[in-house]
RNA sequence: GCCUCGGUGAUGAAACCGGUAAACAUACAGCACUUAAAAUGCUGCGGGCAAAACCCUUGUGGGUUCGACUCCCACCCGAGGCACCA
């Protein structure tokens, strides 16, 4: 008989809320933080991929709770962003709305799917108690120079009228709708994350993070090391530095390349003896959109400043100078020393123009290829007193030997560039700033935030730079609270990302009215001990909250230099047909359904079930079939063994191995093949008389993974007290050893033979056994026995000639 | 181009530290139960053969080893990320 699922689990997880058995404790030791990344409440609700994680997360709290440990294991809503404010574009519902009722959907597909949050604890961005904090954070950014107005050509989505950060721009496109983003000069807010490039790049090192997140974070920040030679303007005081990780290739510095937006060319106006050609080709690379100049790599252009040339420190050559934007602005000193014969790109731009390339490195054995750029490191010539070095002596000695003269500096950059945080957009948390004619940018009074979002009936972009905000006149105009003048609000809201930065920490104390989190409540529950979320956040969300959890270190505010000690990441939930899940594409499953037809264990168990942890997989129902057939067969088991009192001993043997293996696969976050064993053990127990006690384990070590089922049968076998309570059991290894095991015997490396024995036997019995086999003679015989290798337990290898 | 993962039956996959390749499931086929279907149970299921014996098989080619999905070298293919970063 099929059990029954429904009333089962209806009935635990009103049992479990009524006792608050997922509740955290305070200071109760040991603590186990396990987190997830917490969803946008989008108006469709979760679909399966979403859960993958959070029951993985489940199992883990579960385990944790058995294991003794005093478990914060929380949920909340990321709800500010475009989304809702598009919505209530289109259907003039405010975002509040839409957002409380999409929580409401979301929070209860989550409780029918059994997840054991501390709802207590649970957390929204968008009300006033908490973005009040995420304002504080700001004002403390701002007060430390941390954040600062700045009119920057920025990335602009033309479709969702507002400026981007550079993590927000994939492939030239826009992260949120695709569209493709334009350059426009706006008056932006930026944080100075650049500050802790270093930080960031050097505390990665003792993170258990998967190496593939934390080379991207690496990529991203993209530190490189080198030296700053300068370049002196013939006739003219100025000078040009520039920034190379290859000063050993200095000899052979044929021309320079300045990036278009580099300041110096108007200080060389008059100098400069082309100056319609050169002002038309600014012109041109000025509009040139992200996607162009990307399009564009192959295609190199630019244009000479004639009657300007510098001279090489190394060999006080005179070289022309060029502009082209192959050379970026915002990277080193946006300028470099071109050296056609060792770089890619300067030999293709050389070649265009029929600019003269110098060869100054050879590889260390045979002949320089002169049809492209010799761009690794090698052995110089016609480099002065360097000849002969290798490359990377000759970097240094080079770089020494300007730096004698102030021709040179050693310098680091990176690739990091500062956080652009103004959104021109309705639905995030206000900037609180106030503009005074007089004043400048004054900071809002602690004591006055929460600065609330005000209710509005327009939600409609402006598309000027300003955001919606900007039209409420009685919001906007406000009296300086410096000078009492006249003076404006900021009308930018915070990115998306501003409210996640920081969220983790507002779980450990989320209703403090006095300050973000209580001291000791911080030290006692940081770090987060495993965070589990999807790669997809690998340098946006994970790269800002290490950032904030940095600048929050350094006021003491939290005690730990990382936020998340271990990361892992779960795969995708594909659709059956093996693409994304998505709207569009009208192949979106829902929770809701596959649980009302199978149950939220069976549910639960497919999403582990289904493959490795981190892998993208396909959905299939005929899975979710299978594992519910097998919750069957674990009921029915239960029900007919459950006045058994004894267990006969091969049993026991094969309950302390499953309780081995579930145990450790667990510890190594593998939930899939725990399941399978659960299956093998059932196939294994299924004919035999069970007794009390292995059922019970059984149940025990199953309930992290399909808790209502198991805590229904635990009542059943009588007991008074929820399985939640129970120990995770230990496994007893002798108990698990085999009587007979199976002689596995290879000739030459390959299997011939399979002989049943005891066990424990020595070699030299095993030795008489094997021998002793038909078809072991057959392979020996008329050959010499060469070696004869024994590999306890059972396998045997005889090499013969 | 660079970086990081991957490549095993029809499918999702398993295999600890180098030791029986394909556990566990799905699909499929056959049988039982049923008036019938579903559900359930049983049997089979990598290939060369219908079968035993035997041989082959973890992207390809080579190497190390008594023994390689696992380690090393070269290459091919796929996914994700970065991409004119000097």
């Amino acid at each position: 008989m099929a059990y029954q699922f429904k009333e089962i689990e209806k009935k635990w997880q009103e049992r479990w809320e009524k006792d608050g058995a997922f509740k955290t404790k305070e200071f109760s030791s040991p603590k186990f933080y396990v987190l997830d990344m917490f969803p946008y409440p989008s108006g469709l609700g979760l679909h399966v991929g979403h859960f993958k994680g959070y029951v993985a997360t489940d199992i883990v709290a579960r385990l944790k709770r058995m294991q003794g440990f005093n478990v914060l294991h929380p949920m909340g809503w990321d709800a500010f962003g475009l989304p809702a404010e598009n919505y209530a574009i289109k259907t003039g519902i405010h975002p509040e709305i839409t957002t409380e009722k999409n929580v409401d959907n979301i929070r209860n597909q989550m409780k029918i799917a059994g997840l054991s949050y501390d709802w207590s604890r649970e957390i929204n961005t968008t009300e006033p108690d908490y973005y009040k904090w995420t304002q504080w954070i700001f004002l403390q950014l701002f007060k430390k120079g941390l954040a600062y107005k700045k009119i920057l050509p920025i990335n602009w989505c033309p479709s969702c009228k507002t400026g981007l950060a550079n993590e927000e721009v994939i492939d030239g496109k826009c992260e949120r709708c695709g569209t493709e983003t334009t350059k426009k000069d706006i008056e932006q807010w930026v944080l100075k994350i650049t500050d802790y490039a270093e930080r960031l790049l050097d505390d990665l090192e003792g993170l258990d993070w998967p190496e593939k997140i934390k080379e991207m974070q690496r990529n991203w920040i993209g530190r490189s090391e080198g030296w700053e030679p300068v370049f002196k303007i013939k006739d003219s005081l100025f000078d040009i530095p520039v920034f190379t990780t290859r000063a050993d290739t200095l000899f052979g510095c044929t021309y320079l390349v300045l990036a278009p937006e580099h300041p110096i060319i108007k200080d060389l106006e008059i100098d400069i003896e082309n100056p319609d050609e050169v002002s038309l080709y600014l012109e041109k690379a000025g509009i040139k959109s992200e996607r162009e100049r990307i399009s564009e790599v192959k295609d190199k252009t630019g244009v000479e400043l004639r009657g300007v040339k510098v001279v090489n420190p190394i060999n006080n050559k005179e070289i022309p100078v060029f502009v082209a934007d192959y050379v970026l602005g915002h990277y080193g000193t946006g300028a470099v020393m071109a050296v056609p014969a060792h770089d890619q790109r300067d030999f293709e731009f050389a070649k265009k123009y029929n600019l003269e390339i110098v060869w100054t490195v050879k590889p260390e054995q045979g002949e320089i290829d002169k049809s492209k750029a010799f761009v690794e490191d090698g052995v110089l010539f016609d480099s002065g007193e360097f000849s002969g070095l290798g490359s990377d002596e000759a970097r240094k000695k080079i770089g020494e030997y300007l730096s004698k003269q102030n021709l040179a500096e050693k310098k680091v950059y990176y690739k990091l560039r500062d956080w652009i945080f103004s959104r021109q957009r309705y639905w995030g948390e206000p900037i609180p700033i106030i503009n005074c004619e007089k004043c400048g940018t004054v900071p809002l009074k602690e004591e006055d935030l929460p600065l609330k979002l005000p209710h509005i009936e327009k939600y409609q972009p402006t598309g000027t730079g300003e955001s919606p905000l900007a039209a409420i006149e009685e919001w906007v105009n406000v009296e300086c609270p410096k000078c009492k003048g006249k003076a404006r609000r900021e009308t930018n809201t915070m990115p998306q990302w501003a409210g996640s930065s920081w969220y983790y920490l507002r779980f450990i104390d989320p209703d403090n009215q006095k300050e973000l989190v209580d001291k000791k409540k911080e030290e006692f529950f940081m770090p987060v001990d495993l965070y589990v979320g999807g790669a997809d956040h690998a340098v946006l969300h994970l790269l800002y909250a290490r950032f904030w959890h940095k600048f929050l270190f350094d006021l003491k505010h939290v005690s730990t230099k990382e936020p998340f000690s271990k990361l892992r990441n779960v795969g995708f939930v594909l659709a059956p047909d093996g693409q994304k899940m998505s709207k569009s594409k009208g192949n979106v499953i829902a929770p809701d359904e596959i649980i009302e037809k199978y149950g939220a264990d069976a549910f639960r168990i497919y999403e582990m079930f289904m493959g490795p942890f981190g892998e993208a997989i396909g959905w299939s129902e005929n899975g979710v079939k299978g594992v519910y057939k097998f919750l069957n067969r674990v009921w029915n088991f239960s029900i007919k063994n459950k006045d058994n009192k004894e267990s006969p001993k091969e049993l026991i043997a094969e309950i302390n191995k499953l309780n081995k293996r579930v145990s450790e696969d667990l510890e190594k976050m593998k939930f899939n093949t725990p399941i399978a064993f659960f299956m093998e053990f059932l196939n294994f127990a299924e004919e035999k008389q069970a007794g009390k006690d292995v059922l019970e384990r059984m149940l025990v070590l199953l309930s992290p993974f399909t808790p209502h089922i198991c805590e229904e049968l635990w009542e059943i076998l009588g007991n008074k007290e929820s399985i939640l309570k129970q120990k995770w059991p230990e496994y007893d290894k002798n108990l698990i050893k085999e009587e007979r095991i199976e002689l596995v015997v290879q000739i030459n490396g390959k299997v011939k033979d399979k002989i049943e024995a005891k066990n424990g036997l020595s070699e030299e019995e095993i030795k008489e056994i094997v021998f002793q086999s038909e078809k072991v003679k057959k392979w020996t015989e008329g050959r010499e026995v060469v070696r004869f290798l024994f590999v306890p337990p059972s396998l045997i290898n005889i090499v013969v000639k």
